[in-house]
DNA sequence: GTCTATACTACGATAGAC
DNA sequence: GTCTATCGTAGTATAGAC
């Protein structure tokens, strides 16, 4: 039996279903295995979960790792560089917000975060908290915005990589498409790459005057 | 009994576990009721969970509707004015989205989104897809761009708004606050407005080259 | 390590008292 | 309309075979 693959299954039906609403047997019985396994490989379903937890903040600090080591010579001064950094970041980002490898995963953190609990801690200390701050330091150095100020700029642009993930079935009917396809995606980066231009080249002026 | 209370209640059950994973019983016994009044009054938990949808469409309806009516009066070519309606349609997102009476029904309507049924059709059909497309007619007769540019515009608008919902603890963790207090907020809501005329200034810009 | 068997609790639906 | 009682099913945990 793969670890791995009890883990994928334990993280889509805990997303869906929430720690109570989730059931060992339903997790086991998809991942072809017996309940008990759970009860000996993590000791329970509070286990399970939480071993959930660390496989979503694993997966994820890989899948940014190339992503944030690339930017991490960004000079205190370089505000090109900076931007630079950001556009391909918040890229990377909308990809993997647009892609259908993040649902099961984005949908077990959107409710950790309804109620935070260990599960949580461990994802923000595994690698979200990580990008965000990165993220926010990368804002400071582009703009010369203070941290508060950079830090809720960073949430803005967050939201707008996460709208596609989050609000994906509104998306869609808005914009009257069955699924994100290339071309519509393409749009959507441009768009978002644009606005930040945009609003960075505002913070910069508001810096200013 | 009061009905309404039954509902708010389901739609926190519900939005916690899931349709599968919320249990009548435990409806029931929070609302202080026998589990066997929601078959009498719901015909069953399917019909509990969609009486759910109807109660948080027709709430957003009325929360919606009268900044929705005051920007019924915006003309075809009043780019100013649509500008205006803009500002104060998202600014009370804004509010909506921070204020915590809106944290269960937001995370009935994520996990709804997730996998879309009859629920999400009846939020859709209720008020969300009104208030989106008005937004993004808005931002047509703000911008004159065309539909689908307005449109994916519209999302990273809404993306914004919804950050500090969706990702409401990553947000309080990256501003290092323990609640969207007054001040956080009004500097966040700041932050949005301006964003807003940055984007669709250079939305204006990159119609008129 | 992975399975079966079992004990106990909680689930949704329904019938019927009032 | 709201309650209690009951049925069949499904849940977690645990002990023990192999």
């Amino acid at each position: 039996m793969s670890q791995g693959r009890l883990l994928d299954i334990a993280i889509r039906e805990f997303g869906a279903k929430g720690l109570e609403g989730a059931s060992t047997r339903g997790i086991a019985a998809a991942a072809g295995t017996a309940m008990s396994s759970i009860t000996y490989h993590y000791g329970g379903k509070d286990g399970l979960y939480l071993a959930a937890a660390d496989h979503i903040a694993q997966h994820m600090a890989e899948e940014m790792a190339d992503a944030l080591a690339a930017e991490a010579g960004v000079g205190e001064d370089d505000a090109e560089g900076a931007r630079a950094a950001l556009h391909r970041l918040i890229g990377r980002l909308v990809e993997k917000m647009a892609g259908d490898d993040t649902a099961d995963s984005s949908l077990f953190i959107l409710r950790e975060q309804y109620s935070p609990g260990e599960a949580f801690e461990r994802i923000w200390a595994g690698m979200m908290g990580q990008l965000m701050k990165r993220l926010a330091d990368l804002v400071c150095v582009a703009t010369g915005a203070p941290g508060l100020a950079a830090r809720i700029a960073t949430v803005t642009l967050m939201g707008q990589a996460m709208a596609v993930r989050a609000s994906r079935a509104a998306v869609l009917r808005l914009l009257e498409v069955e699924e994100l396809d290339a071309p519509t995606l393409h749009t959507l980066k441009a768009r978002i790459t644009s606005n930040m231009d945009a609003i960075l080249d505002r913070m910069v002026a508001e810096e200013q005057q």
